[in-house]
Parts: structure tokens; sequence; C-alpha cells
DNA sequence: ATTTATTTACTAAAAACTTAGTAGATAAAT
DNA sequence: ATTTATCTACTAAGTTTTTAGTAAATAAAT
């Protein structure tokens, strides 16, 4: 999977939300100042040759259509991350983000239990 | 907090191996094909201007010394993905390594026993 | 039918990042 | 003292990324 640059993250974002989307409106979806069309239009034709989206001629223009999925595009991130921040241990992870009160208690109580149910199911 | 490049982030985590160097140090430890001793020397003063590392003259040369700390910069970069890739919540992203095995069973008992040991520490 | 609006393909300038050379300073070796 | 090696500051070429304009095609409005 390749990697996606700031701009062409910033689309996808907007993508992942509406599933599928001709330019004008992921431009629309832009938060102000508004980038211009074309250069909307250019990361989007990026996002296209890079297999993150497909690109669907619909009447007078085209309908982008998400391909790699977000929770596949947050997987490799993440994997990248504790690969290189955490010593490719998640626990390692998860203990930093203990420390220091980042974590709710109800947080801390839904990791267990997710963590408690994997188990059970690996068993 | 400022974001490390490619180029610089390859070169913090030599110096955040050494916790300081040297120029000629710093190339010595990257793998081969080491990249010119020039183009390290400007990476490296590209992050003492971001605030990474404090310059300091060493006789004849100067020693690099890491100012921002993995930690730091590692809890940075793992809090925007939980931002941006998990609706900003730990939680989901723990139960998105849970699944397909990502993690060892191993791995969730040790996060079970620090996020119980933070939730005592809590009360 | 002609004007107006929308969309695309193509092009390109500007900015950011990467890589490394050159010249000059300083120190070490002979 | 002169040569040799090391280091830095400065510069710059090459590459990637970002941004957007222009021209052409198509459709819609008058």
């Amino acid at each position: 999977m390749k990697e996606l640059t700031k701009a062409e993250e910033q689309v996808m974002q907007i993508l992942w939300e509406l599933k599928e989307a001709n330019v004008r409106e992921v431009v629309s979806n832009f938060p102000d100042p508004k980038p211009a069309y074309t250069t909307v239009a250019t990361v989007m034709n990026a996002l296209e040759k890079k297999g993150f989206v497909d690109k669907i001629p619909a009447g007078k223009s085209h309908l982008f259509a998400v391909k790699i999925s977000k929770e596949d595009y947050s997987g490799f991130k993440a994997g990248a991350l504790v690969k290189n921040y955490f010593n490719g241990s998640f626990s390692r992870m998860a203990s930093f983000f203990a420390k220091d009160n980042k974590l709710s208690i109800q947080e801390l109580e839904e990791m267990i239990k997710i963590a408690k149910a994997q188990i059970e199911k690996e068993k």
C-alpha cells in the first residue's frame, strides 16, 4: 500500500465520509478557505493513480469511489507507528496512553472488555 | 510540536538511540548505502532549527543532543493517529488491533494488566 | 443559436523536501 | 611549515508535493 501525502489524506478523509463523490462535492466539504476546484481535481486524479479510488464516468462528470477503506489504511498507519515508535508492541503503546490520564476509566474498561473477548475467542 | 519529515525522522531515530552525537557518528549509524556527510549535516541543522536537538560546540565539531524525546514525539504521533483514524478513541484502536489476531494473548493480557493498574491508580 | 456554467485534461509555477558539492576554517600529521 | 584530514557554512540541483490556471468539451439557460 502506498503512503498518502497530506493533501491526499485530506481528500481521502472527505471521501471516506461520502463513500463516493465528484470533485465539486469534495470541494464543498472542505473547510474554509476552500482550495480551488482544479487543485482538488488534481489530487483526486493522483488518488486514482495510486489505487485509492476508482474513477467512474457519471453523466457529465466523474464519480470517485473509495477503493481502499479507511480501516485498511488505518491499520497500515497504526502498524507503522507501533513498529517505529513502540518497539512493535501494541501493549507498549497502550501503556503509553494509560499514563498521565490520557485515557478515561471508560476507555480503559472498554479496552479490558475487548481484550478479554478476544482471548476467549482464541481459546 | 512540529512534524518530522522522512529524512529528519531517520536521523532522529539514530539520535534517540545515541542520545547525543556528532554528524560523523550519525552517518556511521546509517545502514548502507550511507548518505553523504553533508546531507546528514543539513538534516541535523534543520532538526536544530525545528527544536528537536540542541547543537553544542564540542572541540572541533558540534554535538547534537536530543531535546524532544522519542516518547514525546511518539505521543504526539499516536495522538494524531487516534484523532484522525480512530475517532479520537484509543479503545477503538485497541479493538482494531485485537481483530484478526493482530495481537498475541500475551499482549492482550499485558494490556489488561496495564488498564487495571491504571484504573486502580485513579481511584 | 448564442451565451453561460460545469467539468476535464493538460500544463506549470511555487513550495517543500532531499541530497550533496564547494570553499573556507581548523586541526593533525609529516 | 606544508600537506592531509575533518568539519562547517553556504549554495544549489534534483525531486516531490501543492496549488491552480488555461483551453477545450459538454451541457444548460436564455
